[in-house]
DNA sequence: AAACGTCCCAACCGCAGAAGT
DNA sequence: TACTTCTGCGGTTGGGACGTT
């Protein structure tokens, strides 16, 4: 995996920085960045054998490192500390990163308390990394028993008759019987098991790239996407065997936007890195999998038929593997969106995402009806407000998958009290409101406390601004 | 072989909260 | 209570290594 000695380190700091150091001025004289020397180390490493860990500025004060104190605390957490465990993640700790990641969100700190050795800046590049292999290869983020794992541990705290968010002590971070999940808020969504097909290369789109082309076309298909927008957040809870909805892309338009061009092998290469129990043995299967798919056209040209590469590939390695999520389509974002919150990566990325879903078939569908060809639908669209919204998205305060699910399953359980027309994800009701959908939802769902931060406000914004809407709307531009 | 793109990691930055005065 | 300093955290960046075209 990443096996970086402390040779190559040297080489790196001697290569780069070392001649020229930057020099930041201070109060006691010029302090040094950028790579620490095999010398300052040592120094670093005196200072903290003879003082102990603490009182970081004094470091640079007494020991004659041009250091900040901010810098050597790093250095010596990350990197000096004699109880750092060096080397490649075991399974197990990856394993458990992503339970923690599922449970906590982004909190480096405390999945470092939670692995012994392990530091926060560490885990924080694996995960950064892996989420980035996760989603060149469209693949979600959490395996399937992870998130049974949470549901579980979830349905039986009903019966505490509790709900806790993740506390901020640090204490019972992935003890999930403090949560509860009010059922009835996602019994429908099993109905979804059966509705939407999984198809990890449509949804291989950073979110950005799909904004900017300015493809929009509002029409019948807003339910669709209205539905699809709310399956997203109850796929990860029930998490069973439903399948996202591909994505529709209109052939008129330029469909380089909806498939990046990652050569087949490549694909293959990061299916093999994310799948790490993939032996060379399975290269030729996996290889004709993902080549024989014809992958990006087929999606094009047949965009709804109910993929099975994905299944295929989870038949035959018998489980999920490690931070795949059959079924889910918990993708992330571009990079450097946060992944603070799985389930808003997940938001941005499905926001603008093109699905149908035939508005007939009420608000959440089955799959009776045949999927019409991609050219039927032809529709593309684009909201920038709700775009930016969902760019914006969701800054939850601890962002765990659980605890925003959670709330954001609360807050829906609220609205309902308010309407049955806006009750969960209707939307396709909600044009019949006689109140104003969008502002009603806005304020139902847009609890700026939630986890989700603005998730379902966003998600039910878009919605709203699509299916009610009026193109005049402040922000809301469709380009016929 | 060169150019290019991506991966990976160390380190920095800004912010917030805790602790001290 | 207000202010300052310290500490820790999370996000981001820079650059070498490596792979691909």
């Amino acid at each position: 995996m990443r096996i970086m000695t402390n040779g190559v380190e040297d080489n790196k700091r001697s290569k780069g920085h070392q001649d020229s150091p930057a020099i930041e001025e201070a109060s006691n004289g010029p302090l040094k960045k950028g790579p620490w020397t095999s010398t300052e180390d040592a120094i670093l490493v005196d200072y903290v054998t003879k003082h102990g860990e603490g009182n970081w500025n004094a470091v640079q004060k007494h020991s004659g490192l041009s250091r900040c104190g901010k810098s050597c605390r790093l250095r010596w957490a990350n990197h000096l500390r004699p109880d750092l465990k060096k080397g490649a993640f075991t399974i197990e700790e990856e394993r458990r990163i992503i339970e923690l990641h599922a449970s906590m969100g982004n909190k480096w700190a405390r999945m470092a308390a939670e692995l012994p050795g392990r530091t926060d800046n560490e885990i924080k590049n694996y995960w950064n990394t892996r989420i980035k292999r996760l989603q060149r290869a469209g693949l979600p983020i959490y395996p399937r028993e992870v998130c049974q794992q949470v549901l579980n541990g979830s349905q039986e705290s009903q019966n505490t008759g509790t709900l806790q968010t993740t506390d901020t002590h640090g204490s019972n971070l992935i003890q999930m019987d403090h949560f509860k999940i009010p059922e009835v808020e996602f019994e429908k969504l099993e109905i979804n098991q059966v509705l939407l097909s999984y198809s990890p290369t449509v949804l291989d789109i950073p979110a950005s790239n799909m904004l900017k082309q300015g493809l929009t076309n509002v029409g019948e298909t807003n339910v669709g996407v209205t539905q699809a927008f709310c399956l997203t957040q109850a796929d990860i809870l029930v998490s069973t065997s439903y399948t996202p909805v591909h994505m529709v892309v209109d052939s008129s338009h330029n469909n380089n936007f909806m498939f990046p061009t990652i050569h087949p092998h490549k694909r293959l290469r990061e299916l093999q890195t994310v799948f790490p129990s993939l032996d060379g043995s399975v290269d030729s299967d996996l290889s004709s999998f993902i080549q024989s798919t014809d992958y990006y056209s087929e999606k094009i040209t047949g965009s709804f038929h109910i993929s099975s590469e994905y299944d295929s590939l989870m038949n035959t390695y018998g489980q999920p593997p490690l931070g795949v999520v059959r079924g889910s389509h918990a993708l992330l974002n571009d990079s450097n969106s946060s992944s603070s919150e799985p389930l808003c990566g997940l938001m941005k990325l499905e926001l603008p995402s093109l699905q149908y879903s035939d508005p007939q078939q009420g608000s959440w569908g089955t799959p009776t009806s045949p999927l019409p060809s991609v050219e039927s639908v032809d529709t593309l669209i684009q909201s920038p407000a709700a775009e930016q919204t969902q760019l914006d998205c969701l800054s939850p305060r601890s962002s765990g998958l659980l605890e925003a699910v959670l709330y954001e399953s609360g807050t829906w359980k609220n609205s309902k009290k308010c309407s049955n027309h806006q009750t969960s994800f209707a939307c396709s009701d909600l044009e019949d409101c006689s109140l104003n959908p969008y502002e009603t939802e806005w304020k139902i769902h847009g609890d700026p406390n939630s986890p989700l931060g603005h998730s379902a406000a966003s998600v039910l914004s878009a919605c709203t601004r699509i299916s009610g809407s009026s193109s005049d709307e402040p922000g809301f531009t469709p380009i016929h």
